[in-house]
DNA sequence: TCCATGTCTGTGGTCAGACCACAGTACGGT
DNA sequence: ACCGTACTGTGGTCTGACCACAGACATGGA
C-alpha cells in the first residue's frame, strides 16, 4: 500500500491571501490600486466574507494595505506601501515578549548608525544635509521636554539613515526607533539634570554632522557610535575593537 | 466656540488588539500562554466574535501566536515568538509592491554580512564554528542543483550570524534571505555553467570562515563583501571606499 | 487486567444574513 | 446657479448556526 499524501489544511483566509499577494508579487497589483468591494471578492472567490476580512487584516498588518469607509474613488482597500508601522509593530511585541531584548535593539542600532553616518558622509547632497540641519535646530530649544527632544533626536537620525540612499534600512532603523521610543525617552531623562545634560548630545550630533558634512566616513562611523554609547552606557554587549 | 475634538474611530478589533498588547507589554502574557477561548473573549471584552478573530489574525501576522484546532492543553491560541516569518512576509510583499528594491535588499545584507562576519570573528566559539563547517561540508557534493546549494549556502550565512550574537540582526538576515530566495538561486545560476561555478562559491566560503576561525575580524568582513558582490555583480550601489 | 472502540466536549474554522455608520453622488426644489 | 436631501455603495459589526478536529473519557470485549 502506498503512503497517503495528507491533505494539506488551508484555511479559507490563507488561499485569499494566496491569491492577492499572488497578484502583488506579478505586479498586476501595484500601490494605489484598488481592491474590488469585500462582498464582491468573498464571491469571486468563493469564500465568505469573514475569511476575505481576515486575509485584509494581515494585508493591513502586513503594511500593504489600508481601508476606508464610505463612498467615491478613495473608499474600499487600497494597496498601499507602508512597511515602517509593520516592522515597528512586530519588533515592538517581540521585545516585550523577551523574544528579543533591548540589547539586542540597540545593537542593531549600532550597526545601522555607523553604516548610515559613513555612507551618508560620501552620498549626502545639500538637500539631504539641509534636513539634519534642521532637526539639529529644533533641537537648539531649551524649552523642550525630553520627550520632544527625543522626536527631534529621531528625525536627525532617520535623516542620516536616509541619505545613505537604502530605503529598507531607513524603514529598519525607524522601525527600530519607533519599537522602543518608551525606552529611548526613559535614557535620555537618565542623562542627569534637565535641559543641561542635552547639551552633551547637542555637541554628539553637531559631530556627527560636521563629519558627514565634510565627507569624512570613517569620523561619522566613529561619531555614530560614540553619541549611542553615551545615550545608552551599558547596554551594548561587544565591544567593538 | 472650542474646536470639537473628533471622536477617534477604533475598530473593534483593534481594540482587543489593545487589550491583548497591553497585557503583552505589561509581561502578564508571556510566550507558551494560552489565550481565553474565542468565545470567552468575545464575551469578556464585549464584542463578537469576528471582530476577535479578526484581531488573533493581525497577532499572528506579526508572529506572536499561533491557532490549533482540537481539544487538550496544545490546542487554542497560544503566545509564540517567531519574527522571522513576519518580517521576511513584510519584506517579500514590499518587493513586489517596488516599495523596496532587490538592490536595496543586497544593500542591507551586504552590511549585515560585513558586520556579522567581523562580529563572529571575535565571538565565535567552537560550536558556532562546528555548525558553519557543517554547512561548508554539505556544500561539497557536486550532485547539487542551484536550489539545494543555495539552502546550504543560507544555513551557513546564518550560521554566521548567529555567532555574533545578536538575534535580532540574525532575525533580519533570514527574513532578508527568505523575501528573495526565488533571486538568489537565479543570481547562482547565472554565475556560470553548474556545477562548475560552485566552485567559487565553496573558495568564498572557505575564505570567510578562515577569517573567522582565526579570529580576523577585518579579514573576515572583506571576505564576506567580495563573496556577495560575486554573486551580485552588478546590484549593490555604494561602493563601500 | 488490558486494550481497542466509540462518544463526549471544547476548540478553532466557516458561513449566511442582517443592520449600522459613513461619504460621495445625483437629483430635485428654491 | 445654488443648496439640501435622498440614494447608493463602501467598510464595520453583530448574531447564530454548523462543521472539522483532537483530546479525554466511558464502554465493552478479549
Amino acid at each position: 500500500m502506498t503512503t497517503w499524501e495528507p491533505v494539506r489544511r488551508v484555511r479559507a483566509f490563507e488561499a485569499v491571501l494566496d491569491r492577492i499577494e499572488s497578484r502583488i508579487a506579478a505586479g498586476t497589483l501595484k500601490a494605489g490600486d484598488r481592491l474590488p468591494g469585500e462582498r464582491q471578492l468573498a464571491e469571486a472567490l468563493g469564500v465568505s466574507r469573514a475569511s476575505v476580512r481576515e486575509a485584509l487584516r494581515v494585508l493591513e498588518a502586513r503594511g500593504v494595505l489600508v481601508s476606508q469607509t464610505g463612498s467615491g474613488p478613495d473608499a474600499g482597500a487600497i494597496l498601499a506601501a507602508d512597511p515602517d508601522t509593520a516592522l515597528s509593530d512586530v519588533l515592538r511585541l517581540h521585545v516585550g515578549l523577551d523574544s528579543l531584548s533591548l540589547d539586542e535593539v540597540i545593537g542593531a542600532r549600532l550597526m545601522i548608525e555607523r553604516w548610515s553616518a559613513a555612507e551618508a558622509a560620501r552620498a549626502a547632497g545639500p538637500e539631504a544635509l539641509s534636513r539634519m540641519r534642521a532637526a539639529l535646530t529644533a533641537m537648539d530649544d531649551d524649552g523642550l521636554t525630553p520627550a520632544e527632544f527625543v522626536e527631534h533626536d529621531t528625525a536627525f537620525h532617520v535623516a542620516v539613515t536616509e541619505a545613505a540612499g537604502n530605503r529598507l534600512i531607513a524603514h529598519m532603523m525607524r522601525a527600530l526607533r519607533a519599537s522602543v521610543r518608551h525606552y529611548a525617552v526613559r535614557a535620555v531623562t537618565d542623562l542627569g539634570p534637565w535641559p543641561a545634560a542635552a547639551q552633551g548630545l547637542r555637541a554628539d550630533h553637531e559631530a556627527i554632522y560636521r563629519a558627514i558634512a565634510e565627507g569624512d566616513p570613517e569620523a561619522a562611523a566613529t561619531a555614530a557610535e560614540s553619541h549611542l554609547r553615551r545615550v545608552y552606557p551599558t547596554t551594548p554587549p561587544p565591544p567593538p575593537s
